[in-house]
DNA sequence: CCGGAGATTG
């Protein structure tokens, strides 16, 4: 009895303490003050748990549904008065809805005779979050109960969870199997599960047979409708999809949102957005689709600016997905002060820092060169999987903190963590900003030994880095040429970058013969045969080659850089004259190449160029997008302010150097994030020690 | 006492 009460005790303070945030939530006259109140008074103290439990479950927090678990343990009702299996599916159900599938399952496991509604409980709530094997072996485990007597037997609720596994693990024998079992049973014609049928064989790639079963279907609802929309989205049949979506009669938000994204998974934003603004009404999910469909096509500003418009224009408060796409995109940008905010938005709504939005927030710091704050975000969080240990490491790779993102990994092992092959991505990175090379080799057998990941390009591309960064050119070709996968620019690109590097020449030669091979209208291995012919005083030839180039209409990623001042994000390209204070900016290039000058900088020096497929270098050298975005942050902000920008391309030597010297004069430390590492440059030196 | 379709991270 004392248990019970102090326990009771315990929940006052936490409800009261959740009870200032309930008016926004919940309409004045929806409150459940009276009826469900744990204790708002001394009378109610005592309440009945099992109807505290049937009537308020949804609004109880985790740690509320546990003191009632424990009263009612401590505390049994007589179990003529209620049966078990009542109180478990609430239970099962609410520990779900909170992100405590482990409790659902254990709950679950106490049960002496689960009856169909309970099975069915556990089913969905693993086959909700994902976890379709688990979902998958209930099934099985009830199959085998339902053959005992008086073991509980599948019926129609059943399947669909045990559909939505088999589709999300695309396991196609589990599926048909499944099938006939509904066949068997006589479920065929419930709409439910003619649905997940449909979906079933979208997600196994076989439109057609979804197509018959859909087509075969006596009575069709909205959800078939959409579900027959994603299905050919998903097959890439995007013209398919959009004939079923203007041949259907009733649309629902979903049916608008499904081909709003099948059209950006398909990288057109453009049709996209015709749709979304020819919507007849949009909910949060609908302009989370927007905004993540800008995000997904590295369209971060747009993104960021149609999230400011959602709360503007939709009036309409961002949920955790939205804030999970925006942060992506602030991390793409080096939007720290809109990540910030984000960061005390969450905060203030009291938002639980789920694996997306913790992942995505440590992510956003470790981006914009906050290793800390990221790490702290990735301590606080409650749970944490490959990506979020994939961020920490990532991020001190990116930071040139070698040690630390290696003994990460290691932690992330004894975690029982499995690492994939972004996580070495992550590793070889790090090594290769290092220059640990054989360590760095090290960790790609074990990648490919024993956790037998099939290296992917970028791979390669790493350890060749790797190699040819320190040097050693003769392993780097050897090892190309020993790979299992045919090499492809990028990996060639490693070791021209060490040719440039060492001067190899003659490798450097043979290299770019390769790479023109494999793609004639390569851009590096232009401008290396250029500088290579100008070294060598063949300065014909170096024109020529440059002329070829310009022939070939070579198309470049144009090398671009983000720069946020006063919450707002500037973009700047090479050469770039549209910002309106363009007339400020290029007085304060001349100004400061005026006093690089004097320091002794002379650009024309240097000949080699680092990035290989990169930026050109030639007479925009000194309106390279990075030294833009320099000069705008250091007129816009005051004396002394840290500049912090990124670049999606790599820096190349020249800015490289020129930004040590920027450092020095103004006095000022200059972040500079690219394509590959950050770069502190404070007084005259950068954190890279010149080693990227 | 229970179910299907859309939006999220590295």
């Amino acid at each position: 009895m004392g248990t019970v009460a102090a326990l009771t005790e315990e929940t006052e303070s936490s409800y009261s303490k959740s009870a200032s945030s309930l008016p926004s939530l919940v309409p004045a006259h929806r409150k459940p003050a009276s009826s469900c109140s744990l204790a708002l008074g001394p009378r109610r103290r005592h309440r009945d748990p099992v109807a505290l439990l049937l009537q308020c479950a949804a609004q109880l927090t985790m740690k509320q549904l546990l003191q009632l678990q424990a009263a009612l343990l401590t505390n049994p009702p007589p179990a003529s008065a209620v049966d078990p299996n009542v109180l478990a599916v609430k239970l099962i159900g609410a520990s779900a809805d909170r992100g405590n599938v482990r409790h659902a399952a254990l709950v679950f496991s106490r049960l002496p005779s689960p009856n169909v509604f309970a099975w069915n409980a556990v089913l969905k709530v693993h086959a909700q979050h994902n976890l379709w094997v688990h979902t998958l072996r209930y099934f099985e485990q009830l199959l085998l109960e339902s053959g005992a007597a008086g073991g509980a037997a599948p019926d129609e609720y059943t399947f669909t969870s045990v559909l939505k596994a088999c589709a999300g693990l695309v396991a196609a024998d589990g599926g048909e199997k499944a099938h006939s079992l509904v066949l068997k049973l006589g479920f065929q014609s419930n709409l439910f599960i003619q649905n997940s049928l449909v979906d079933m064989y979208f997600k196994f790639g076989r439109p057609w047979i979804a197509r018959r079963l859909f087509e075969e279907m006596s009575v069709r609802d909205v959800v078939s409708w959409n579900t027959l929309v994603t299905g050919y989205c998903l097959c890439g049949d995007v013209h398919g999809a959009r004939q079923v979506f203007d041949r259907m009669g009733e649309k629902s938000l979903i049916s608008w949102s499904a081909m709003i994204a099948g059209y950006a998974r398909l990288g057109d934003v453009r049709a996209a957005r015709e749709l979304f603004d020819a919507m007849p009404e949009r909910n949060v999910a609908s302009w989370n689709v927007m905004i993540s469909a800008y995000a997904q096509n590295e369209k971060f500003m747009e993104s960021i600016q149609l999230f400011r418009q959602m709360q503007q224009v939709g009036g309409l408060l961002p949920n955790d997905v939205t804030l999970v796409s925006v942060l992506s995109a602030c991390a793409h940008l080096g939007a720290l002060d809109l990540g910030r905010w984000i960061d005390m938005f969450i905060k203030r709504k009291k938002m639980e820092l789920n694996l997306f939005l913790g992942n995505a927030l440590a992510d956003m710091y470790a981006k914009c060169g906050c290793i800390a704050e990221a790490r702290a975000v990735f301590d606080e969080m409650a749970e944490r999987d490959v990506v979020s240990w994939t961020v920490l490491i990532s991020g001190l790779a990116m930071h040139g903190h070698a040690d630390e993102a290696l003994d990460g990994f290691y932690n992330m092992l004894e975690h029982g963590i499995k690492p994939n092959d972004v996580t070495f991505m992550g590793i070889l990175s790090a090594c290769t900003h290092s220059g640990l090379v054989d360590p760095g080799m090290k960790y790609f057998r074990m990648m490919t030994e024993e956790f037998k990941i099939v290296p992917k390009v970028e791979h390669y591309g790493c350890v060749v880095d790797l190699l040819s960064r320190a040097g050693r050119l003769d392993e780097a070709e050897d090892f190309i040429n020993s790979m299992r996968v045919a090499p492809n620019v990028i990996v060639w690109g490693g070791l021209l970058g060490g040719c440039q590097i060492y001067k190899d020449i003659i490798r450097g030669e043979r290299v770019v013969q390769r790479i023109l091979e494999l793609d004639p209208e390569h851009s590096g291995s232009y401008v290396y045969l250029a500088n290579l012919y100008a070294l060598t005083g063949r300065l014909e030839d170096s024109a020529h080659c440059r002329l070829r180039m310009r022939h070939n209409k070579v198309v470049k990623t144009p090398g671009c850089s983000w720069i946020e001042v006063d919450n707002m994000v500037h973009e700047f390209f090479m050469g770039d004259r549209t910002h309106p204070q363009s007339d400020k900016i290029y007085s304060m290039i001349r100004w400061l190449s005026y006093r690089m000058k004097l320091a002794g900088y002379n650009p024309n020096v240097s000949l080699v160029t680092h990035c290989v497929d990169e930026e050109e270098k030639e007479d925009a050298l000194s309106t390279h997008s990075e030294k833009l975005a320099v000069a705008f942050g250091l007129i816009s902000t005051g004396e002394g302010t840290t500049i912090r920008v990124v670049k999606n391309l790599r820096v190349c030597n020249d800015c490289h150097d020129a930004m040590k010297l920027i450092s020095q004069i103004v006095e000022r430390e200059i972040i500079l994030r690219d394509r590959s590492r950050f770069h502190h440059f404070k007084d005259g030196l950068c954190s890279c020690k010149d080693y990227w």
